[in-house]
DNA sequence: CGTACGTTTGATCTTTCTCAATAATGGTGG
DNA sequence: CCACCATTATTGAGAAAGATCAAACGTACG
């Protein structure tokens, strides 16, 4: 460990999925990765792709989309520094999302074959993918929750505490507000909603004065009513309960 | 292998996802195991458990759910036979939703220690665990683009599709139709609708002669047009696409 | 400093919900 | 085998959330 590798970022969000020893760690920092500076709105993978690489996700944000046949898109998640982009295409084949950059970003390229092998021999490292990618899954059932039940008040504020969360826990939020990066269109997108009532939306937020905006950024002074209204409950982000392995 | 085991539809189905050697399928045979009659409506997992046991799916339907706290439900996943229940708390300790029943229906129930053990020892064995919650994940992103971005009448035809698709893959398939055996309360909690607009446009597909209605049976005469309604495209079931590992 | 992109707002329309009443179904005990 | 009861499904009328379409307004960046 002791200085910090260019895969830290992703190092430590694994450790926190599962008990990682000191070779692990130098193991996955053995990885050979290239650094890639990726373009606002730059695809990494598009559905139908049969990539040979994989990316971690260093700096900046991105998201997953599908499209309907009539060319409707919706974001089916979110991702931040230090997330894994690629374990799908770890073992199937096919890729079935689209993953798309929000601003300009910086990912790790990995061959897939190199992260085979590297969880074929350290099942460590391969308990933690797995643990992660459960993780992701307690959240996209979260968005099924959220899609499925709950209005577009609910749903806006939903977003806005899980990315608020999930950004503290990168280690990457600050004080009182955070950068949102996502657009209108992506954040209705991403609820299942349009533009216009996104906008009203977060209009009805700030008339409430549960959020303050200026420029892209987002002020929330009190996080209580704003989960309230989300109906938020961290649990399912699994921040804290890893298990088993050691 | 030669003669068959209790667990022989879940090995079945994970050697579909991953490339497992002989010694791998006798040690996932060998894994002590309860087989648990439920009847129908119990509960295997409850949110906020910690459980110490997972379980195989063997015979019978199951869906996992999560409700807001106004006490709307959200059906978040359906389990055919063959299907792992509990993947999740393999690495995460708190169960973040709920699973039931359909009708009464057959689990195996293993100790996750051992699940861990197992999993520690046999890389190919957890490859292919990682590769399931992966399949997984992918169902759950079409399901958000389903409720996010499909009216009604797309999202029963894609249910009934994915439905037919996934029952087939099980090898329990029939004919023409198949035996569907939610109610339509538990189909409006897949779909994020309500009861009474699931039995309306229930009646629009018949009324339009793609599905014929026996009992609580469904019959599809022609799967076409109704996977045209559904913008139904499987390749997101990655029903044949494993990779690697060998 | 202009142009493309993103946001706001209004008027109107649709889909789906809500509430409620009725009908069918299936399972159970007599 | 039948009668009963609980569950599930159907249908209608009215209401509401959000969509659609369109225009105007900001803002950021080349």
């Amino acid at each position: 460990m002791a200085e910090t590798h260019v895969l830290e970022p992703v190092i430590r969000k694994l450790r926190m999925r599962a008990l990682l020893e000191e070779d692990d760690c130098a193991a996955l920092a053995a990885l050979p990765c290239t650094i890639r500076t990726l373009q606002p709105s730059a695809y990494l993978i598009r559905e139908g792709d049969r990539p040979e690489t994989g990316a971690f996700l260093l700096s900046g944000f991105a998201f997953s989309h599908k499209t309907t046949g009539e060319g409707a898109r919706q974001i089916v998640a979110l991702h931040l520094p230090g997330d894994c982009l690629d374990l799908q295409n770890l073992f199937l084949r096919d890729a079935d999302r689209n993953v798309q950059m929000i601003g300009r970003a910086e990912a790790a390229i990995v061959a897939l074959e190199d992260m085979r092998d590297l969880a074929r021999h350290r099942p460590a490292i391969e308990a933690a993918l797995l643990a992660e990618s459960l993780a992701d899954l307690a959240i996209s059932r979260e968005w099924l929750l959220n899609l499925g039940r709950r209005d577009a008040l609910g749903r806006l504020a939903h977003l806005l505490c899980e990315f608020a969360l999930r950004l503290e826990a990168t280690g990457c939020a600050e004080q009182l507000g955070y950068e949102f990066p996502m657009t209108q269109e992506q954040v209705a997108d991403a609820l299942g909603l349009t533009p216009a009532h996104v906008s009203r939306t977060l209009k009805a937020l700030s008339d409430r004065e549960l959020v303050r905006r200026e420029k892209r950024r987002v002020y929330v002074p009190d996080w209580r009513p704003m989960r309230g209204i989300a109906d938020f409950h961290e649990r399912y982000l699994h921040l804290s309960d890893r298990v088993g392995n050691g």
